[in-house]
Order: C-alpha cells, then structure tokens, then sequence
DNA sequence: GCACTTAGTGCGCACCACGCAACATATGGC
DNA sequence: GCCATATGTTGCGTGGTGCGCACTAAGTGC
C-alpha cells in the first residue's frame, strides 16, 4: 500500500519536529531560566539541523518549541481518561488516568524546573495545560452522563484537575524531588475529585 | 508630607499606564479577535498620547497589555479573600470574595470576549488568572491554618478556585450572557470549593 | 534655589515572524 | 522504470518589535 512510503514523509516530518523541540529544550535548559534570551532561534536550528526558515515552519516562537512535548502530552489526557475501563468510578479513573499520563516515565526535573521558572515560558506552559482541559471535560461528561454545554461540572472539574497536576508539578521541583511524584499526584488530585463520583443535585442532568 | 508630591508622580505614573492598557484594549476590541495583528503598537501608543518607546517602559508585548486590567484584578483575589471576616467558614468566604472581586461590577462582555477568543491573548490571560493563586493560596492556608509550603490543599484549591472561574467566564460568554455572571460563578464554584452550598434553585441560573 | 531622582523620548541595533518563490524529494499512476 | 504532481526545505526580503543607551524635562527633598 501507499502507507508506508507515506509514513516515510510523515515520519520525517514528525522526527524533525522533535528534533527542533528536543533541541529548543536542551539549549533552554543549558542557558537556564535567566538566560532564556541567549537562545536564539539560529541556535535552535542549526542544533536541530535545519534552516530558521524551517523552524519557522514548525513553531512560531522559541517558548512554543520548547514546550511541545508537554503540549503534546496534555493532547493526551482526554483520551488517557476515555480509556479507563468505563465501569471505574470517575474519582479512581481520574487519579489512574493521569498518573499513567504524567508519572509513567517521571517527568525530567531540568525540563519542568525550566518551563516552570522561566516566566517567558510559563505562559506558553500554561497553555499547554489548559489544552488538556477541553478534552478531559468532554471525557469527564462521557463517563458522568453530562453535556459539556450545558452542565458547568465537567469543565470546572478538570480544570481542577489540570490545576492539581501544575501544581504538583511545582511543589515536587519546590521539595527538591524528595518523594515520587506519583506520590504527590495522588495527593493533590484527593483535594479535588474525592466528592466528585457524586452528582451533585445542584446540577441538572436529566436521563 | 511629601505623601502629596509623591502621589503627585506615582498617580500620574499610574495614569499613563492605564491610558496605554485603555488604548491597547480599546483598539484590540475594534480589530477584532482576528485582527489582533493589524494592531501596532504605534498605534496604541499614539492613542494614549505617549510615544512608541514609553509604552515599552510599561509593556513588553501587546498582549501584556491588553491583559493589564484582568492582570491587577487577580493581583487582588488575595486579600479579597483575607478581607473576609475571620470567623466566616472558608467555603463561604471563598464565594463571597469571589463574587465582589469578579461581578461587583459585572465583567465587560467585549473585552472579556477579545480575550478569552484570542489564542494569542489567551496565554497572557492565563498568566494573569495564575497570578491569583499565589495571594489566593496563602489566604486559604492561613484561615485554614494551614503551611503554604507543606500542605498541598492551599495551593491545589486556589488552582481550582482560579481555573472555576476562568471557566464560568467561558461559559457565561457561550451563553450569551443569558444570567448573571455571579450565578454561573456561584454554580462553578460550588463544584471545587468543599462544601460550597449548591446554588439555590431560582437564585441563580438553572438548566 | 540647588542637587537628586525619575518619567518620557529619540535613536539605533539585533532579532524575529512570515510571505514569496525556487528547489529537492517523495508519491502515485502509467 | 518514467513522468506529472504534491509536499517539505531553504534563501531572501520586509515590516515590526523589544530594548539598551543617552538625553531632556519635570517632580522632589534639603
């Protein structure tokens, strides 16, 4: 079939781009969070072996490079909650859902200190998690029986949830990496989602 | 005493500041969500009567700020929540700071529009609802009684307070602004805050 | 009134995003 | 295997921006 000699352009075509993402992250992360300026986009480039004109073509700024693998990560989050078993209740799904997201590989301290400390980053940081937010809603309102337009929970609660992982994520760098981070996870996401199986009767969602 | 004098510059220090914000904000609601481009920032300067190179003394980026006043308004989430009389219940106090900080004067509906539908002013306007957290955290941490820096709960429910009203406003707007902002607050709010009171059947906006 | 501080400004430079057009390589039909 | 086509890569040029630097003017404390 033609998938393979596709896939050999699709493959290039994704290859470069973590090229040029892993390249923007490893000089970020070299400069570190105050020399973040010091990297130009030539340096990105060429670090990545390809022209600016091309980097260009991939990413429109350096924090957008940089942060593309967490951006891509956050992509995954609905789907990592649509594919819990649909019979877990929603708080266990959750908790087991993004744990297997964000602690399956430990996340790299350099990098999360880097997009975490560095205020240029921080908003494309931002971004990132919130991306992750629109897809978890529509999973969250798949397994309550909701309609993501209608009913504020789905949304709100995983915003919550995005927000307990950031802020895991900060408070694990902030305690030196001391315990695991699936550690703290779990015990940010328990100060969110422990009431959440329970509909609530404020909210109206007729069967 | 020299009170006078001083608040003689830092007003007027002040002032340009907001006219740039006004400006920048006036022209950007004009162009548009998809023009945002078209607006340069010559002419953002020109139309707060300063020159191109004082608006940079105040902002680094357009986008900054468009964003100002949503930026100041989250800078005092803090000690909204720490003017709470102090034997109030936390889950109240939440609410009650909320609802005067964000629909004492009901939100501007074109600009809270232009930023919330812009992708490139929606970085910066998640910047400035992360900026309440911090504040926001160590008011909770102290009416809980709690240390900032060891418990996660602080942290984590000021993350969900911040992300629970960014999407009321969301939502608030897809409505068209059918009820009042404060009830879509009261109803989002009610789905984080722990024990936070279900809205009221008929006080706020029912489904 | 005088010395000091600080906001506002003009100038200039380095950098960047992006449209355009040319080129190289992969793709798919024959 | 060959050619027309589609698509990724690159160089170039341009408009625009962020910001350091030096200067001026206005506010401020003694």
């Amino acid at each position: 079939m033609t998938d393979d000699a596709m896939n050999l352009r699709a493959r290039h075509k994704q290859a470069t781009r973590e090229a040029i993402s892993h390249a923007a992250l490893r000089l970020a992360i070299d400069q570190g969070p105050s020399g973040l300026a010091l990297v130009r986009v030539q340096d990105i480039a060429s670090a990545a072996g390809v022209s600016p004109r091309t980097y260009n073509n991939y990413f429109s700024s350096r924090e957008e490079a940089i942060c593309s693998f967490q951006a891509d990560q956050s992509r995954r989050a609905g789907q990592a909650l649509a594919a819990r078993p649909a019979d877990e209740p929603l708080d266990r799904a959750i908790v087991a859902a993004m744990l297997e997201l964000y602690t399956d590989p430990e996340p790299d301290r350099a990098g999360l200190r880097m997009i975490m400390s560095t205020p240029e980053l921080e908003g494309e940081a931002l971004k990132a998690f919130t991306m992750a937010e629109g897809p978890l809603a529509e999973a969250i309102a798949a397994r309550a029986g909701m309609d993501p337009q209608r009913d504020l929970f789905p949304a709100v609660t995983a915003a919550a949830v995005a927000g307990a992982i950031r802020v895991a994520g900060r408070h694990w760098l902030a305690s030196g990496s001391a315990g695991s981070f699936a550690g703290v996870v779990r015990e940010a996401l328990a100060c969110v989602v422990p009431s959440a199986p329970a509909p609530r009767a404020g909210s109206s969602s007729p069967a």
